[in-house]
DNA sequence: CCACATTATCCGATATACGGATACACTGTT
DNA sequence: AACAGTGTATCCGTATATCGGATAATGTGG
């Protein structure tokens, strides 16, 4: 069941050479994704993907003729090209969480001075689906583009905590990195904090993505009870300093990410206990 | 100068089999950019762009299995996959016109009763590069995701009208779909219309797109007088029956549009005559 | 329950992509 | 200025990864 059990013939063909299919394209979305990460010179990516040079150099020349990655000028930098942009923008038509939350998202946003944001898990990161500025409080770094590591800043927490045990611990084996001086990086403090969210169900953080801003998530459930993205308040760091603030943030915010997944057919009675 | 001078012997070789490079990497793209416009089944795909199931299904599964693209719950529709997206997103992060734009941009949201956008051209296609939702008024539609021809929308036309004759004429001669009864798509009336953008320097359409809903867009130009993106104004159909409005939108449109251009290096003298 | 439509897998021939080597462009240095 | 050095573009024979027809499995509708 795993992998073709059949195998009349090929006892050693199959041991273990696995006949790496279509090698150029798993290279081309390799380079594709190391340039959204780190756009740079050709010969970085080379040595960061460990592809020879002639290899890399057709690949990109590819790419780049198809307008899937372009070049800052003319220099010899590549970055992302419009045509990626407008391939991953389909995601969103097509995403039943955020069509079903977005209504209730515009609604947390109206009147308050906090960007709004509906957030998923991507590999090792919260990436952002969708973002409601409030005019006036424009905050860097919470529009689309920037993603951050799971366990920097309260909407990658609330999505860890959630993970099986499994997952939690295999994120926390990584790499670490901490983002400003305030970032939680100790695997026993995030393990803590982690439990501390999942049993008051969401999670506040301040000052450790950016020094100046702070941040409430909650979860959002679906059908099955799997916790499927987070919504996310983001403001200025003195408004944490307001608890009468905050308190009317928070009961919006676990207003907010519970409409959405009631929307997605989730049901308080049968979620498993805390 | 155009392609490799060179070729000491190969007269032959060289004449028209231009040795299809990566093939695998530009029909995986290819699929990708598919799925976008059509997400559907696999079936489909092989069919819409003629290559062999056996082939195609190969392409699928080794997308599938990177996350590039996803299926619809267990069913055989395939979407694009949140590592698009992912990818994507890094587009905006280096975007200069956006980023020399978006100050203005939210500057003009502030306060109106209208979405701002700031859009681009990518192919046949006016794609959605920013946009600012103004909390009570959300326009469906017009966030992003949805694009659209761009003979549909003043976001759209305004593009069209700045391009060269030759561009203008190739794209009148592809298919002109008509999104609402309302929509242009009478080659002859599009040319005057273009005409008439570029002589007063905007576009205004109203129920092209959506039958309840109207638009008004700049051009944005930069250093070298090209047209490299345009700011649109979206709002409720109503708003245009009011003049005062409407003319006030205008204004804040220009102001920001040229704002804009400034930013990026554009000098108003140096245009070239209306 | 059967027929049809769609999806998954196999396998040998051959076209295709790989990568070492070579030639060219650019950038900053003595 | 001429050069050294780093980074980029291209060439070409070989090995091999990819193609696609055919076949098997699965799902779907009548």
């Amino acid at each position: 069941m795993t992998q073709g059990g059949k195998n009349t013939r090929g006892d050693r063909a199959a041991r273990q050479n696995k006949a790496p299919a279509l090698k150029g394209v798993r290279r081309s979305l390799q380079v594709l994704e190391y340039l959204a990460l780190n756009p740079g010179r050709a010969t970085d990516v080379a040595e960061g993907l460990n592809v020879s040079w002639a290899t890399l150099h057709r690949t990109l020349s590819e790419l780049e003729q198809g307008g899937f990655i372009a070049r800052e000028g003319d220099s010899n930098r590549y970055t992302i090209g419009p045509r990626m942009w407008f391939i991953g923008t389909a995601y969103l038509a097509e995403h039943k969480v955020l069509e079903a939350a977005r209504p209730y998202l515009d609604a947390a946003a109206e009147g308050g001075d906090y960007t709004v944001q509906l957030v998923e898990r991507s590999g090792r990161l919260a990436v952002t689906l969708y973002s409601y500025q409030t005019a006036g409080e424009v905050i860097t770094k919470s529009t689309y583009g920037y993603h951050f590591p799971l366990h920097c800043g309260s909407k990658g927490q609330v999505l860890l905590a959630y993970s099986t045990e499994q997952e939690i611990e295999e994120f926390l084996s990584g790499p670490l990195e901490a983002l400003t001086p305030e970032t939680v990086t100790q695997p026993k403090a995030l393990r803590k904090l982690l439990r501390d969210i999942k049993a008051q169900g969401y999670a506040r953080t301040v000052g450790d993505v950016q020094q100046f801003t702070g941040s409430l998530s909650a979860p959002v459930f679906d059908r099955g009870q799997a916790v499927i993205g987070a919504v996310c308040f983001i403001a200025q760091r003195s408004v944490f300093r307001d608890d009468a603030k905050v308190e009317a943030m928070l009961e919006t915010l676990l207003r907010t990410a519970q409409s959405a997944s009631l929307a997605l057919g989730w049901r308080p009675g049968a979620a498993p206990p805390a």
